[in-house]
DNA sequence: GTAACTGCAAAATATTTGCATCCTT
DNA sequence: AAGGATGCAAATATTTTGCAGTTAC
């Protein structure tokens, strides 16, 4: 504690905690940036690994509902149990999220990617049904993978 | 035990359980026979409450588990942590499920359903990206809730 | 100083596994 | 009769909640 540096190396604008109007803490800290070295999803389970145990489990659950509500992260859905979140890139805010790019899920490496591609398939639904948001999950293989040889 | 009234009201070739292969029992006649009925999603805990408490939680597990290998139903992503399953319409398979339909989400009623209406959507992925699967999420409000006032 | 955040403990849920018994074929 | 399915018990894993101590502003 003798010698601590300066945490504030960003100003307010750029501070996406900050902007939400949230404390700025270590975890959060710490969680926000695992987000954004990674450039990819992650589950709970992934940021318990990559946190080590710096974090009580609990801590990282109320985080995560925290960046969710404020529109800092976004939920990507899953067939299996093992939601992932991501970055929110556009203004998402507390209540609305909008998001219009696709979700690719590696099935070799695993990985789940937000692809900035506008994407507003043709829909055709029938009579009665009103679309609010849509969300389209790719399966396939990844830049990475497809151009690794294995 | 006595007068039991026989349950082979279906042919082989109708019963899908014959049709896969599967030993027909009490628990997957019925659990089959919501998912037919429903003609909508179920997640676990629906199928918990609809059956009541005739079941062992765990023989649902195992045979949801066992119809989604034998590609009898198919899992439906969730952002939340309730994943839901719906029947299987195409020629799916063990190992193999093919299914073009778009998933639709009520916001109001918070059913889920299949809609059958082919969607190829027109997806300009990045190059070194390549699709194998599609699946399309969709939230809004669905006819039933539509055409009711409330 | 105050409101908010965190860690710890514990409760509540959800999912998996092993094994003896029962049922379908 | 034999293999597979189910129920029960129990082990794991996951998520939620309460509260007291700590921290950010």
């Amino acid at each position: 504690m003798a010698d601590r540096k300066p945490i504030e190396s960003t100003s307010t604008a750029q501070d996406p905690l900050k902007q939400k109007g949230l404390s700025v803490t270590g975890s959060r800290r710490k969680i926000l940036q695992l987000f954004m070295q990674q450039k990819g999803a992650l589950s709970h389970r992934d940021i318990e690994k990559k946190a080590g145990a710096v974090f009580d489990r609990v801590t990282i659950y109320r985080t995560l509902q925290t960046f969710l509500d404020k529109g800092i992260i976004h939920a990507i859905p899953s067939a299996g149990n093992a939601v992932r979140y991501a970055l929110c890139q556009g203004q998402c805010g507390p209540g609305h999220h909008d998001h219009q790019h696709i979700h690719f899920i590696c099935s070799r490496c695993k990985h789940t990617f937000c692809l900035d591609h506008s994407v507003t398939p043709d829909l055709h639904l029938p009579k009665g049904y009103q679309a609010q948001d849509i969300d389209v999950l790719v399966k396939g293989v990844c830049q990475q993978c497809s151009t690794t040889s294995k």
